[in-house]
DNA sequence: AAGGCGATGTTTTTT
DNA sequence: ACATCGCCTT
C-alpha cells in the first residue's frame, strides 16, 4: 500500500525502476493499450483478444508507475460479475491493496455511492431507497389509476418502459423532446413528471435515476464536478459499446478535465441496442475525444482458425462498423458444422447425442467435459426442448440466466419486511406485504389506510395506526393489522436502538417497551421477523409443490446475511447486486441465451435454431429494420466466437411457435457462413445436403428447408419407410408438398400470419400477394392455403 | 376477500 | 402452448 503513496513526481523514475511483471507476455497491441496512460484511449478489443488482461494490466501499471493511487482510479463495468472479475484479477497484482480500489464497480453502484454524497442537490436524502422494478411498477400503477385511465389500453408496463427509455437518453421530464409528446396517449411526459415527484416524496429512486441524478448534479454544480474530476485521475470503462446516452454523459463529465479515459469495447459485440445502448458512442469516440489513441487488439487467443474465419466472414456483412481483422496463430482445427433437422425436438435429440459422444471423446477430439460445452439460443423459449430432452436422457445441464434469486417472490416479500424494519416509512414495502400472508386486509381496508395516511401526510404504517385508533378498520382484519404494525415498530426499535435514524414517534406510540433481550443479532432478528409476521408459516402451510423450494430460498436469504454487519448494508447490497451464484458442484452442460453468453467461452458450442424469424428475430427486423438485422448479425458473431474448438450450428424445418407448427426457413446467416470453413452434416436419409453459397436466394433456402420435398424424403415416402429422425409427432403435419395446390392470379388466399389476401402474381412456388391487413408481400406457396381452407391451415 | 376463468401477448436483460 | 393478468364469481 505504501508503494502507492509515493510522491507522484517520482513517477518517471519509478516507472523505470519498478519491475512490471504484469507486462510479461502481452503482445504489442496490448502493451500499447496498457502503456498509453495519458489522454483518451479507445481499446478496440475483438472477441477473445485478451481485453480483460490488458485492462487489469493497465490498472496495475497506473498504480505501479505511481500515476494514481487505488482510490483515484474509476473503473466502470456493466455487471456485478464483470466488476467482481476485474477486482479479482487486479487483486492478483495488488494483493490486499485491491480493497483500496473503492471506485471499481458498476455504473449503478458507483452512481449510488456518488449520489449518497450529494443527494440533497436533487432533493433526496442520502438514505434514499433504490426501487426494484416491482416497486416502480406499483408506483406507476397508482399514478395511472389516480387518473382513471383505462389500464388495459395503457398499461403501467408500457409507461415504465417509456420512462426507462427516456432516462436512458438522459431526458428529465422537462427535457423530453416534443417529438415524444404523443407517448402514452399524449400524457407520457405528464406522468413521467408525476412519477418523479412521487419518488422524491418517497425519498426513493429507480435504477435510471441513479445515473440521471448524477448527471444532473455534475451538470449543475461546477464545484462538485471539479471535485470528482480531480478525484478520478484515471477512468476506465469496460464494454463501452453497451453504454447508453446517460452513461456517456456521465463519463464525459467526469473525464472532462484531464480526459484520461480509456474505453474498452467492441462495436461488433454491441447487442443491447434494444435497451438503450448506443453503438454510436463507440463509433463516435474519436470525435468525442479529439486526439484519442485508438488501439486495436486483433490477435485472438480463443478460437481455432476455422471458427475465427467463419465469425469474421459473418460479421463482415455489417455496414456500420469500425472494422477489425482478427487473426490467430492457432491451428485450423475443426470446421464449423452445419446441420438441418426435421423439427426442434429432433434438433434437441441430436444435440443431446452429440454432447454424449463428445463427452466420451469420439471423433478425433479429446473428450470434452460437460462444463466445456454450451448451447446458446436466441430466445429463452428454445431452452425448453433441450431441458425436456436432457431430463429424459439424464444429461446434467444448467440453465444460466433464469429467474434470479433476488427476483423471486418470496425473497422480495422477505426483503420488504426487512425494509420496513429498517425504515417503517417505506410505503412501497408496506403495500407489498400488508396482506401477505393473508390478513383479511383487502382492497377496501387498504384504501382506508391510504386515505388516512394521505389526510395526515404520514407514512402508511402510521396511517394504519391512526385508522385503527379511530376505528376506521374493523373486524378480524383490525387485530391482524395491529399485530403487523406493532411488529414493525418492535423490529424497528430493535434494529436502530434509541438514537438518530430511529423513528421515535412510531416506537413510542406503538411499541413503547424496549426489546427484552437486547443485542439481538441482525441474523436472528431477520429470522424473527419472518416468524413473527407469519411469513414462514404461510409457506409451511402451503401445499403447492413449489413451497419447499421457497422455504429453502428464505433460508438461503438468511444465510446471505452472514456476510453483512447489519440489515441496512444488506439491503443496499441487494438493491444493486441482484445476481446469483451458480452451483459449481457437478459438471453440467450450460444452456443460455446468446446475450447471456457474451464474455464467456467454451471449447464446444452448439448454436441451434438458426431459422429466419427466430434468428434473426423477426421482431427485431420489423422494429428496427436494417439496424435490427445488424444487431442480430452481431449476435451471430458473438455466438460463433464463444467457441474455442468446435462450433455446431443447426436449424429445424419445422418448429412449434406459440403452439402452432410452422415451417421454417434456414437463417439468412446460414447463407453467410463461408463454405470453405463449414462442414455440412447430413442426417441419414433426409437431406441432399449441399453447401450453402452466398449466392443462394430465399427460394433456395426454402427449398433446403423443405425437407419433405427433398429427394431423401420422397424416397422414404415411396418405400413406405420412416426416417430415423422423423418424430412421431410429425404425423399430423402436412408433409406431402406435392399436393400443394397451384395458385392462380386473383385467387383469395390465407396466410396464418398475414391473414387474407389476393394473389397478384405467380412465379413458380413464389407468390406475390396483396394482403388485406398486412400489405403486399412475396411469399412461398407452401405457407399459403386457399381462403376457403383457412380453417385447416396446415401447420 | 379469495379462488376460478377467459382474454392477452408473447426476444434479448442489467442495474 | 402457455403463462400471466384482470375480472368475475362465490
Amino acid at each position: 500500500m505504501s508503494d502507492f503513496n509515493a510522491d507522484l513526481s517520482l513517477s518517471a523514475r519509478a516507472m523505470a525502476a519498478r519491475p512490471a511483471p504484469y507486462l510479461d507476455g502481452l503482445n504489442d497491441a496490448q502493451r500499447l493499450a496498457v502503456e498509453t496512460l495519458d489522454g483518451p484511449v479507445l481499446m478496440l478489443a475483438g472477441a477473445g483478444t485478451g481485453k480483460t488482461r490488458a485492462l487489469t494490466a493497465r490498472i496495475a501499471h497506473l498504480l505501479n508507475t505511481g500515476r494514481a493511487r487505488p482510490s483515484e482510479i474509476l473503473a466502470v463495468t456493466f455487471t456485478n460479475k464483470a466488476a467482481r472479475e476485474m477486482k479479482m484479477r487486479v487483486g492478483g497484482y495488488l494483493g490486499e491493496a485491491v480493497e483500496g480500489m473503492a471506485w471499481l464497480g458498476t455504473f449503478h453502484a458507483i452512481s449510488a455511492k456518488l449520489l449518497r454524497r450529494h443527494a440533497e442537490l436533487v432533493g433526496l436524502k442520502s438514505n434514499f431507497t433504490i426501487l426494484d422494478s416491482d416497486d416502480q411498477l406499483r408506483l406507476l400503477k397508482q399514478i395511472i389509476a389516480a387518473e382513471n385511465i383505462d389500464d388495459k389500453r395503457w398499461p403501467a408496463r408500457l409507461l415504465a418502459s417509456i420512462i426507462d427509455q427516456w432516462k436512458n437518453r438522459a431526458w428529465r421530464p422537462d427535457q423530453v423532446p416534443s417529438s415524444e409528446a404523443g407517448a402514452f396517449n399524449n400524457r407520457g411526459t405528464e406522468f413521467y413528471a408525476a412519477y418523479q415527484e412521487r419518488l422524491k416524496t418517497l425519498n426513493a429512486c429507480d435504477f435510471g435515476d441513479l445515473l440521471l441524478h448524477c448527471v444532473s448534479i455534475l451538470q449543475n454544480h461546477a464545484d462538485v464536478l471539479e471535485t470528482w474530476q480531480r478525484r478520478f485521475r484515471y477512468i476506465l470503462v469496460d464494454e463501452y459499446q453497451d453504454t447508453n446516452v446517460a452513461q456517456y454523459l456521465w463519463l464525459r463529465l467526469l473525464a472532462g478535465g484531464h480526459r484520461n479515459i480509456c474505453c474498452v469495447g467492441d462495436d461488433d459485440q454491441s447487442i443491447y441496442g434494444w435497451r438503450g445502448a448506443e453503438v454510436g458512442n463507440i463509433l463516435r469516440f474519436e470525435r468525442d475525444f479529439p486526439g484519442a489513441h485508438v488501439v486495436r487488439l486483433e490477435q485472438n487467443y480463443r478460437s481455432t482458425r476455422h471458427i475465427l474465419a467463419a465469425a469474421s466472414h459473418v460479421i463482415a456483412g455489417n455496414e456500420d462498423r469500425l472494422g477489425k481483422t482478427l487473426w490467430t496463430e492457432a491451428r485450423a482445427g475443426e470446421k464449423l458444422r452445419l446441420i438441418g433437422h426435421w423439427d426442434g425436438e429432433e434438433e434437441a435429440r441430436w444435440i443431446g447425442e452429440q454432447i454424449e459422444d463428445l463427452s466420451r471423446g469420439t471423433r478425433n477430439l479429446a473428450p470434452f467435459s460437460l462444463d466445456q460445452m454450451a448451447i446458446l439460443v436466441r430466445a429463452s423459449h428454445q431452452m425448453r426442448a433441450f431441458e425436456d430432452r436432457f431430463l429424459t436422457i439424464g444429461l446434467p445441464y444448467r440453465v444460466i440466466g433464469g429467474p434470479r434469486f433476488y427476483e423471486r417472490m418470496e425473497v422480495r416479500d422477505a426483503m420488504a419486511y426487512f425494509r420496513l424494519a429498517v425504515s417503517p416509512a417505506d410505503d412501497l414495502a408496506f403495500e407489498r406485504i400488508v396482506n401477505t400472508p393473508k390478513r383479511g386486509l383487502g382492497d377496501k381496508a387498504q384504501q382506508i389506510i391510504q386515505r388516512r395516511a394521505r389526510a395526515s401526510d404520514v407514512s402508511l404504517v402510521q396511517g394504519a395506526g391512526l385508522a385503527l385508533e379511530e376505528g376506521l378498520i374493523k373486524g378480524r382484519g383490525a387485530g391482524q393489522l395491529r399485530a403487523l404494525i406493532e411488529g414493525i415498530a418492535r423490529w424497528h426499535a430493535q434494529i436502530s436502538g434509541p438514537g438518530p435514524g430511529r423513528d421515535d414517534d412510531l416506537v413510542e406510540r406503538i411499541a413503547p417497551m424496549e426489546p427484552a433481550g437486547d443485542a439481538l443479532g441482525h441474523i436472528e432478528l431477520a429470522e424473527q421477523i419472518l416468524e413473527d409476521s407469519g411469513y414462514t408459516e404461510m409457506w409451511l402451510n402451503d401445499k403447492t409443490p413449489e413451497a419447499p423450494g421457497r422455504l429453502d430460498n428464505l433460508k438461503e436469504l438468511i444465510k446471505a446475511l452472514e456476510n453483512f454487519d447489519n440489515l441496512q448494508g444488506f439491503l443496499e447490497h441487494v438493491a444493486l447486486i441482484m445476481d446469483n451464484e451458480q452451483d459449481g458442484s457437478e459438471a453440467k452442460v450450460s444452456i443460455m441465451t446468446l446475450h447471456g453468453a457474451k464474455g464467456l467461452e467454451f471449447p464446444a458450442v452448439f448454436l441451434p435454431g438458426w431459422e429466419d424469424g427466430l434468428f434473426p428475430s423477426q421482431r427485431s427486423m420489423d422494429e428496427s429494420g436494417i439496424k435490427g438485422l445488424e444487431e442480430e448479425r452481431r449476435l451471430a458473431y458473438v455466438g460463433i466466437t464463444r467457441a474455442e474448438q468446435l462450433c455446431t450450428i443447426s436449424f429445424a424445418a419445422n418448429r412449434r411457435v406459440y403452439g402452432q407448427w410452422q415451417s421454417q426457413m434456414p437463417s439468412r446467416f446460414v447463407d453467410e457462413l463461408p463454405a470453405e470453413h463449414v462442414e455440412v452434416l447430413t442426417p441419414p436419409g433426409l437431406y441432399g445436403g449441399g453447401i450453402p453459397s452466398a449466392a443462394s436466394t430465399v427460394e433456395d433456402r426454402a427449398q433446403r428447408a423443405n425437407v419433405y420435398n427433398s429427394p431423401g424424403w420422397r424416397r422414404l415416402q415411396a418405400s413406405g419407410g420412416r426416417p430415423v429422425s422423423q418424430p412421431r409427432e410429425a404425423k399430423n403435419m402436412v408433409i406431402d408438398a406435392t399436393a400443394q395446390p397451384a395458385f392462380e392470379v386473383g385467387a383469395r388466399v390465407f396466410h396464418r400470419k398475414f391473414g387474407y389476401g389476393l394473389v397478384a402474381s405467380v412465379d413458380g412456388d413464389k407468390l406475390y400477394i396483396v394482403f388485406e391487413k398486412s400489405g403486399a408481400k412475396h411469399v412461398v406457396a407452401k405457407f399459403i392455403v386457399p381462403a376457403d381452407r383457412a380453417d385447416d391451415v396446415p401447420f
